[in-house]
DNA sequence: GCTGTTATTATTCGCCTGTATAATTCAAAG
DNA sequence: CTTTGAATTATACAGGCGAATAATAACAGC
């Protein structure tokens, strides 16, 4: 007679399944309390499973970290993308304007991107591919910043918007960090004023919702 | 007989030079490799000493970290505003250039303080005190700010002077941390430009260093 | 030079980390 | 209904972590 140790039942879930979970459950906990948070089995416990199961579907821990990591950036800009679609096509001033306000509420502007954001960024120092997920992320953010700035009403000038975009990202990413640590240090509606403001001296313009 | 064990030789040595070596040391490891590379052991061996001597001079190992966050945030006010001792006193737009152009360049500017300022600040989440710590040293920076914003020649304004110090710290803290984040992403000189370029253009004047 | 204080070292503890490997059970195929 | 493969669990390991305690040696005051 053999003795039947009671094991955990379980479901078969597809590859695609178990991986968006174990990367949702790791960017919940660093977003809580930081990366140390993170670690495999509390990971493996947010998400449902064992932590043995996290090697079955990732070469390493860190291998699961760059596509948590990865998967953060990447859903921001498309969170800011995503605003252009309620924007007038023939309006630039109001996409640019859609465009920036949509970087301080949530879900971009929260405490918890901000922490998260931090948490993750001192990795790209050390890490090569963690640097180039930083890389391509801001470039991808920055790159159609750029685009919404060449389509303003005004003369041509390449070098000019570049310089531009990176002032008005600088901008947006400052008050985005300051926003979400500090959130109670600014009056409703004051950074998303403040930004239309600055970025419209910036640019020479002035946005409608700059009241 | 009693056997002699070998025991390391050392010097006492005075309260205030322990810690601060300590604190310095723990500094230099999260610059390094991140917080997590910041042990107790890893911080003793640096400093010269044994683990156990940390636990003498601090309650515990976050009473170090928080020293060490509070010791990196102060110093780069303490930098930016040493910065002002050069420039002319009755100038209030150089004296806010020299302020600005300060933080593009080492010691503050440098992929090292980058990456330490962004391991420690997601502990300001769930960390009280460091909350306190970087709610501090945030206005400690932002208010001189706003007092050389304040004398410049124009209409006094104190609701304005404070949104414009915002939008000014929030532009500088951008491009520092992607100058330090991306060392290869920008021109030599083009941060400066930027930031002297686009806060000009917020405050409504020009600063002879933006060429 | 001796003595008392305490700064410092040494050692130990329990816990948690990421990883590796073996055992099992689910689910589909035949 | 049986077989087969692999998704999943269970267990074990070696190492590092912060913290606590005991032993010791440096130095100051007498």
């Amino acid at each position: 007679m053999t003795a039947t140790v009671d094991r955990r039942p379980y479901r078969r879930e597809g590859e695609e399944k178990r991986r968006e979970d174990l990367i949702a459950a790791a960017i919940d906990l660093v977003s809580e309390g930081g990366p140390e948070a993170a670690t495999v089995r509390a990971i493996a416990a947010r998400a449902g499973v064992t932590p043995g199961l996290i090697r079955h579907y990732f070469q390493s821990k860190e291998d699961l970290t760059r596509a948590a990591y990865r998967q953060i950036m990447e859903q921001m800009t498309i969170e800011s993308l995503r605003a252009l679609e309620d924007a007038p096509v023939d309006d630039p001033v109001a996409r640019l304007e859609a465009f920036i306000t949509a970087n301080f509420r949530p879900p971009i502007l929260s405490a918890t991107t901000v922490a998260m954001w931090a948490g993750y960024m001192h990795m790209a120092r050390n890490d090569p591919a963690m640097r180039e997920i930083h890389e391509a992320t801001y470039l991808g953010y920055r790159d159609p910043l750029q685009g919404l700035i060449a389509a303003l009403p005004r003369p041509a000038d390449p070098a000019r918007d570049r310089r531009d975009a990176i002032a008005c990202n600088a901008l947006i990413d400052g008050l985005w960090v300051e926003g979400g640590s500090l959130p109670d240090g600014f009056a409703p509606g004051e950074l998303v004023h403040v930004a239309l403001t600055s970025i419209g001296a910036i640019l020479g313009l002035r946005f409608p919702g700059a009241s």
